[in-house]
DNA sequence: TATTAGATAGAACGGTTGATCTACTGTCAA
DNA sequence: TTGACAGTAGATCAACCGTTCTATCTAATA
């Protein structure tokens, strides 16, 4: 038989599912009772439901998810970016998809001292980047304005699903994704 | 002197407040004081914490402000649409600024049995319906699309303008804004 | 074998949650 | 003056919150 994880990753895995979808507000009970982890580990690895809360947000997937989609995507510089919403699209019209984790997170937890925050930040910045690196290889004429622009639908598109999945916004992304794309230099 | 709101009208401004800015899962107890009214008066109005946190979001603002911002900006078809992202931006960047008060009670609300998803439902069927109108009269080519197109950017700069403000995301969607209204029949 | 660190079980802490209840106060109309 | 009604004040409820605690067990190390 496999070896089971540890009581760590056993939080960790409990917490990411509940987390999303239950809302941070899931009681501590809940991730422990679906852990089979003892209370007192909680505390031992990550200090308090907060810490585990903020190290759920920074070990999840983050932007490889985003990286892998465009290159299983190929070559073509206009199909990995678009690639991004035919998988939006794809997620968003699923019946288990919940909104965006770290949308949800930052708007939940008002506290502005919350460790979340900092992940939260962090997760996007990194987006950014990556789409500004693929944008600069792609001689958009501003790579930086092209992230934000991205970054914008993406979370534009996972914040509207959730309340119209009907109007299937990632297609609605995908086509001002094209408009993007399509401005050349000069 | 003037004359005091009733009960009813004091528990709903207290909650329009407190909800915003700590949460839709602010205390009863913290919206009855800052409303000076009593605990049974809640219950007697709204039936419950969840019958006004719904009558907060049925009862803000709506379409009606997005409809004053476009009027105010005269009668060209294309700054009308434009001031949106201009009011936009004025509005994501002040402090007082933490969200879209709807999708924030779209994540955080995770029971989807509670009455605020109608009303958030309902608002936002509202501000697409006023979004295809006003893209109708301006001779678009598919307003509903266009509609949903705008639904996604507003929603996109205020989901992302509250982790990366400085990224200035309005103004990125009002450059995207101005691709779509450029897009012409033919 | 003795020690130590990590995991477990479970009671208990003080505080807060939303909701219900009784009793009292004021107002206005019949 | 009486009755009805809305609002007030505050006690009370069971449930849950995150956290801390003691005590026990296990496994690897020295």
């Amino acid at each position: 038989m496999t070896t089971r994880p540890g009581p760590r990753e056993r939080l960790l895995d409990a917490a990411r599912d509940l987390t999303y979808t239950q809302g941070v507000h899931v009681g501590v009970d809940a991730i422990l009772k679906q852990a089979d982890v003892a209370r007192r580990s909680l505390y031992q690895h990550f200090g308090g439901k907060d810490g585990l809360v903020a190290e759920v947000l920074r070990t999840t997937a983050r932007e490889e998810r985003y990286r892998r989609v465009m290159d299983g995507a190929g070559d073509d510089p206009r199909e990995r970016v678009l690639a991004i919403f035919d998988e939006l699209e794809r997620v968003t019209t699923r019946p288990s998809f919940h909104g965006c984790r770290y949308t949800a997170a930052e708007l939940t937890l008002t506290d502005p001292a919350h460790p979340a925050h900092a992940e939260i930040r962090t997760y996007k910045d990194g987006l950014h980047r990556l789409f500004a690196d693929e944008l600069t290889r792609n001689g958009h004429p501003d790579p930086s304005l092209g992230a934000d622009q991205l970054l914008v639908l993406v979370d534009g598109t996972l914040a509207h699903a959730v309340t119209r999945p009907d109007a299937h916004p990632a297609l609605a992304a995908r086509a001002m994704a094209e408009l993007i794309l399509d401005r050349r230099p000069g």
